[in-house]
DNA sequence: TATGAATGAGGATTCATTCAT
DNA sequence: CATGAATGAATCCTCATTCAT
């Protein structure tokens, strides 16, 4: 039931935005009586909230693997990789992303990212820790902001924007800044 | 009285965000009544439309000097420069910036945003052009892009998140990305 | 409950007209909060169109049998048969129809006239028809658009302004006009 | 400045009806500030009564010639004679007679009708008092309305409706039914 | 007298939410 | 549990009217 009232919700928003998916209209989607939503939502907001928590979660989930790997191979490997699964994740759900990101306060999404930008904090942190000695300088907290915000913000903003950038320019570049921020000796600059 | 309502919109904005930001309230915040308003706006859209165009035009504004300033000097203090200045407009209508960025819809603030976004990216990609020879790659769209996410959005999320980061070491890591971005020979990579 | 918002609506529209009829006021009559009226009705036009339309529709019914009289017997009970009729429906429903024809735009009555019209205008092109060769001329649209009009507009102002006339004796004038107007060699005239 | 005013409210009544026919639009139409309306006139309505009273002024106007011939010559010539007088005048005020009769209330057309109607139905009075004899009977009243009825609404059918019939087939059938109500025993009954 | 900016009560309509069944 | 009819506060907006200049 809260399965098919979610799906029908993140179909209206995907269709209409945030500002036509009235309840009523979500609940006539999920065949569902308008009554019903309220047995297991206290609130538009908690559904929303909630279906923006599954993105997130299922972005977590998808990457997760990415993530693993990148923590038994280089750096450079590494961030490809987890770069490549964000890529992947952001395109397969691009359009309930676009209706989220363009309709819905940029408060609730914050609200609902923290818990995964929590981990992947965490574990951009711990990796930094692990390698403590190579990397350009060791303000860990400020180096892991800065990645999470540029491999956070720049990926939805290529997937949403489709800017004329070939997608392997577009990882080629931002895991060089990610690199070079982190490991600026060993940096080469291979150029495209 | 335009700017009477204007104030008072942006105002309520801040307070209760665009949700709780009803006409009525809004002339109620201005001390005019609800029938002023349309004598001087069409739209409730068109009054954030506008207080969002004035935030931008400001920051437009701000940021000149610093652009012109850069077309003259060597890249890293022209970069260095511009970022300084988009700082400094950030961090003076932080509490507004926070009440539109946070609460309106991503769409209307990109429609808002595209007029100076053109003029910047235009700044950039001139500026580029200008020094083709000693660029990464000739791939001027790419990197005009690039760079304008990067210094749009990451001092937005600076300003508003207030990481525990100094504001001197984010300008440096951030002008130490783009110049890498662009310039990746001659970077020298001085660590804080 | 539709009855209820509907009652309560012409109930309305007698005491004040269109124009006081507010939607809140016919939810208010009607006991019945505003939403409730849009539950049944999708606008205020559907809510006074549709009281037309059930007038008309109740018009239509208090003649047919009288119509279905007339085509049997001699024109001249014929006509008298469905002036009766006709009055006695006006009459009926006079407090209704003075104010839906004082107070609704014409434009909306005729809207909302029409299908009864047709209905009625076929039924007198019918009956001429099978009585073509005693005809004044058989240029029948012209005698059936005349006969409709008499009918229809002469016995609602009969009933809306009570003139100082008998209604036996409006009545025999009306006949006497449209029989002369359809069969004018057979005509006798009787004075009242 | 009245006949300024006037003429704006009778081109913006028939251009966009009732409705659509705000005061401050008027205005602007008149070239005139809002204000200045309600120095000539105490109401919205004040203004259309106006318009209709003048409407109505002119009709009496060009019809009184046709008045005038029609008492010295025969009952049929007479008739004729102010029928076509009539459809005359209404023909050429059609438009604002459409947007008059569709959009403004019935109550207050007949409000700002009745001093010509007065006049009209004296006008009846008098003359057929004036060939008592030869009347079909000698309620007077009675003719008068019927007949007054008859040449008021038909015409404004005829002219508004545009039914599939010439203009002067209508005209004698009108004539002929005036004439048959008030001289029957006289009547001829020509064929179209 | 003319102006026109300002008014503000009121209108139609929506929609998140409730509750009796 | 599920329903869905009913709710009613709140929304955006209009427009006839006023009044200080």
């Amino acid at each position: 039931m809260v399965e098919r009232i979610l799906d029908a919700a993140a179909r209206v928003l995907e269709e209409v935005g945030y500002h036509g998916a009235s309840t009523n209209r979500i609940a006539a989607a999920a065949g569902v009586s308008p009554g019903s939503v309220y047995q297991y939502f206290t609130d538009k907001d908690e559904i929303v909230a909630t279906i923006i928590g599954r993105l997130i979660e299922d972005f977590a989930e998808d990457i997760a693997p990415a993530l693993r790997h990148a923590a038994i191979v280089d750096p450079a490997s590494g961030v490809r990789t987890v770069l490549e699964a964000v890529l992947d994740v952001l395109e397969r759900r691009a359009v309930l992303l676009r209706a989220l990101v363009d309709r819905v306060s940029a408060a609730d999404q914050a609200e609902a990212l923290r818990p995964v930008r929590a981990r992947i904090s965490d574990f951009i942190y711990q990796t930094l820790a692990a390698q403590r000695e190579m990397l350009a300088h060791d303000d860990l907290d400020r180096l892991t902001w800065t990645i999470l915000e540029l491999t956070q913000h720049l990926p939805v903003r290529y997937v949403l924007d489709r800017p004329p950038i070939a997608r392997q320019d577009f990882i080629a570049d931002l895991s060089r800044i990610v690199l070079d921020l982190a490991y600026p000796q060993t940096l080469v600059h291979p150029q495209t």
